[in-house]
DNA sequence: CGTATATTTGAAAGCTGTCAACACTTGTGG
DNA sequence: CCACAAGTGTTGACAGCTTTCAAATATACG
């Protein structure tokens, strides 16, 4: 099983050896795309759920006037579309903004995860629902705070969420992002994300190498984000596993 | 069961008597709440998955500075918190906007479920994952909308979303709103708000009657705001049912 | 009837978008 | 290796949208 998927499931801390061997025959499969590649498209249809062993990608939809907005990034141990079978067709599109690869297994056999391994799919369903933890603070960033905090809010959310799965050390962190990334994540214009980004870089909060932003001071960009980051739970909750055990 | 919850899984069109009849028994559990009361709290936990049978909520988080974003709002038919057994706890409040008539069952009794009436938990993961996409629907529309579309199409979401469990007819609408709730749920200024509710009603698009607000013009609310349905689907993919009945 | 909540208004400040043009980087093919 | 194209970053000016402030009015509620 590929090591940053691994660290992601075995940070939840409570699924036993057998748990992650079926999870490692579940997800056999592996492919490999390069970024701008579409892993899903909008008013397409999904036949595998996917799991990203490494990249990024964006799930973003595009409005009327033809610009996208982006909903959110998805990172290293991330679920695609866990739910999808249930319904018609995708109402957004997710694109890889880095090189990828991906695990998955055949749609139909999510039913048999749920009947024969409740914690694997307890596990799933968990990550899965962070996501929409994660929409929901993408609502109040947008929504309430203005171009900085939004700005500052969101890349300490993704240091975060990387740090999660084993992926960045505590101090440094690259992002494989650019400033057209991050105006389209936050509701503004490519302008306005320009001057904002520029603002956080002479306060030497960030800088760029190479086509990456690399965060300079977390701590100072928390604090000027007004981070909390109650919504990102380390893993379920405790009775609800143990319930599943009787 | 209560009319409109029956008309919201009856329009998923594809429970048979015995899922209803243990839909029903399952959600035995009554009350009613008054306006204003907290079914749930930012920080607190729920032991019991419940229902909208009748009246409205508002779903939403309150940043430091006091000020409130509502994520979405809560109609008949509605689940609330169907997975939040596994987190440890709430990340948002949900609070009645009207008197309400709430149905549940203990959430322990979730896995049972998934385990012995498969269709019926189906139906609910759809109706949950629904909430999902309209939160989807509410990033773009924040991130990527002007005031006077945001407004117009928040109303119409609403309104589809009323009509699809029986609430309303086709032409006239009630709305159970002021412009308190509008700008909280749209990222707006209280006086930003009111100017642009007022120039929906000069162009005599919604009107006001004894504290809720009427929509008069579905079609050109619509069409001003580019509204696509797209997102607000009727039920579960048909393959994923027929799946699951072998 | 009094208090709290909601609506209303105007003016001013400030944030953000748009426009338009230019520089820079990256990747591709010759 | 160079030239070109495409994409990305940069800048200033300006318009326009939105917020804030502050105060008055209206409405709902006990």
């Amino acid at each position: 099983m590929n090591i940053f998927f691994y660290h992601r499931l075995e940070s939840l801390n409570f699924l036993d050896s057998e748990d992650f061997e079926f999870a490692d025959h579940l997800i056999q499969d592996r492919r490999n795309i390069d970024s701008g590649d579409f892993i899903l498209t909008e008013g397409g249809t999904q036949r595998r759920i996917q799991f990203v062993l490494d990249g990024w990608a964006i799930r973003h939809k595009s409005s009327v006037d033809g610009d996208r907005q982006i909903l959110n990034f998805v990172l290293p141990g991330d679920v695609i579309g866990l739910f999808s079978p249930i319904y018609k067709q995708s109402e957004h599109s997710v694109e890889a903004i880095t090189s990828m690869t991906l695990g998955s297994f055949p749609a139909d056999r999510l039913l048999e995860v749920f009947r024969d391994v409740p914690r694997l799919a307890l596990t799933l369903s968990w990550v899965a629902g962070q996501d929409e933890r994660i929409l929901e603070e993408q609502i109040v960033r947008i929504g309430r705070r203005r171009a900085t905090k939004r700005m500052a809010h969101l890349l300490v959310e993704l240091h975060r969420r990387l740090r999660r799965c084993g992926y960045t050390r505590e101090d440094a962190c690259h992002l494989p992002l650019n400033q057209l990334l991050l105006s389209d994540s936050l509701g503004l214009s490519h302008v306005h994300a320009h001057r904002v980004f520029r603002e956080l870089e002479k306060d030497a909060l960030i800088k760029r190498e190479s086509g990456s932003i690399i965060l300079l001071d977390l701590r100072l960009l928390a604090e000027l984000a007004d981070f909390d980051a109650g919504y990102l739970e380390p893993g379920p909750h405790g009775p609800a596993v143990r319930a599943l055990n009787n």
